[in-house]
DNA sequence: CTGTTAGCGCTTTCAC
DNA sequence: GTGAAAGCGCTAACAG
């Protein structure tokens, strides 16, 4: 059934519903009720791709994320997904999680209020113009490193993952650890180096390691470090991810080391498996719903007309649990 | 830039315009290959929603879950959304995770081709038909109860949970265990007295916990549990889910036992997460890649107007690994 | 092979 | 306050 036969089954013009429908002003309270409750009785539901044409507008945001990673295998990002799914619907708008191949995304745009764009390192604003079609579609960008240019009708929520990795050497530090090992997980030239030596800690090259995204991988990686002849054994395990971290932590008991007595972990990203594993990880946390909000305000704005470039810095936090314990002695 | 311009850019109409965007037969190859080449060097991208309208196809699936669950909160829901995503999207369907509440979602059933509907206990024949418009939307149900009846346009896809658990109470069997505590997720009454008896157990029931579904609540239930003065302590747990295992596993440790030498816990669905835990989970595993192929090939039938009622039967199947062992002395 | 035209189902002026 | 009619951007049937 579509307008046209429900008006007519009411014996009205299907202007008029429309107009009760969509809660306008000008019908009187006698029609609007009475549409109303018909719609309802006969279970009419306006067709949303015609509304969607004929209004410009869709409700819809789509959450876009780095190149080579699917939203639904990064815990971190469907938790994401879940606090911006929360702040979109109370303010109107559905959250799509469109998957499938990035060409076919991209000719989704047209299709989408806004573009909630979760960048990586590897996400170049080549990558971003292109999302948003040449900055044609209202979008967020949501990162961790400051993008050198902002495409038009783009704002940008920069998490400052730095303040929280600031607290946590500063623990480190404190608890009396020298011998820091850091569980990379790629090739990016990060800041770790200089945040070391700002907390009066040691950047050592040999306890460096990389791994790769899986908790397998921050295993494995664990145990090349933790073996490597050459050096004296690290007290303390830093890691990209709390993911990486739940492997490494393991990979120190499979070796029979206690942790956190012989050997502390540390996280990042304070997925709902950190507190979870045994012991509970020592983390920095990013908070989601924090980040959720100031972006989706952004993204309304700039989608009601309202654009201006702005950035929001938002800090991160230390959550301190039993991962991470004083250095062994 | 809409068709129309486009076209009129190309000196073309619009008609041949859609037509080589359409790679219909009938226009000629240097034509085609001018549209081609144009449109992308244009970025020109045609409007979803207008083609969408036009063409009553959407291209898109969507995928359902159970009341009160987010499928972006159960780790389950959100593997088989992968696998889904992957099947759907090598047939030419996009997968949407339409999520917001039901009402709206319920408005949204005429833009897609078709409903992936995961079931629950909860799930009624009603639920379904509401979500289906009443038969007029192609769906199929995923689920492990054997629903009464279906509604028109809905194909059925069951996965037979009884089938891996009579294997693993026959393991359970041969490595000599007596004592079974189960950690149940919810009220259903299940089978499980059954499948006890057939396998030569003793069902006892206070030994029997109802537990929730988060990690924690795993936990909790399984401290209750072990610390029940009325009865001796089992010798196996079996759980609903691979989450509750691991709270259960953690449980364990915390009292001092070593899974499985004094306890051994099974899980059930096969997540991820099962083979990562310490000690990794035996568990009862969903071939979710041969569930996502038989519902996207039922699916496309349905849109494709080759309905035929169909009830496809999937096996589970026993996966051991380290968390199941032999009874203690 | 290409151009013209009539919808798809809705919203939104513009009259009345 | 309501009806009539003109689009929204596309596809597909119909001519030529």
């Amino acid at each position: 059934m579509n307008i046209t036969e429900f008006a007519k089954s009411l014996n009205l013009s299907k202007g008029t519903v429309s107009r009760a429908l969509n809660d306008r002003p000008e019908v009187s309270a006698e029609t609007r009720r009475l549409v109303l409750e018909k719609a309802e009785s006969l279970g009419f539901l306006r067709n949303p791709n015609a509304r969607r044409l004929a209004t410009g507008r869709t409700h819809i945001i789509q959450l876009e994320c780095p190149y080579n990673t699917n939203i639904l295998s990064d815990q971190y990002l469907v938790e994401l997904a879940r606090g911006i799914e929360n702040t979109a619907s109370s303010q109107g708008y559905d959250l799509m999680l469109h998957l499938g191949s990035r060409s076919r995304r991209a000719a989704e745009v047209q299709a989408v209020d806004g573009l909630m764009i979760v960048a990586g390192q590897e996400t170049s604003l080549d990558d971003i113009k292109a999302l948003t079609a040449f900055g044609h579609t209202p979008a967020v960008v949501i990162s961790d490193t400051y993008p050198a240019e902002l495409p038009p009708l783009t704002s940008y929520v920069q998490i400052d993952t730095l303040s929280g990795v600031r607290a946590t050497l500063a623990k480190i530090a404190a608890l009396g650890h020298k011998r820091i090992g850091y569980i990379r997980s790629d090739q990016s030239t990060d800041k770790m180096e200089a945040l070391f030596q700002q907390a009066g800690l040691e950047w050592r090259r040999e306890l460096v390691i990389q791994a790769g995204v899986t908790q397998q991988e921050g295993y494995d990686a664990t145990l090349r470090l933790l073996e490597r002849p050459s050096c004296e054994r690290p007290t303390v395990l830093l890691t990209r991810t709390d993911i990486l971290a739940a492997g490494a932590v393991q990979a120190a008991q499979s070796l029979g080391l206690n942790v956190p007595y012989e050997i502390s972990v540390v996280g990042h990203d304070d997925i709902d498996l950190a507190a979870l594993v045994n012991p509970p990880l020592t983390t920095v946390a990013i908070n989601i719903p924090m980040v959720a909000k100031a972006a989706m305000d952004m993204l309304t704005r700039i989608i009601e007309d309202k654009y201006e470039p702005t950035v929001r810095v938002l800090e991160t936090q230390l959550i301190f649990r039993e991962s991470l314990g004083p250095a062994p002695l």
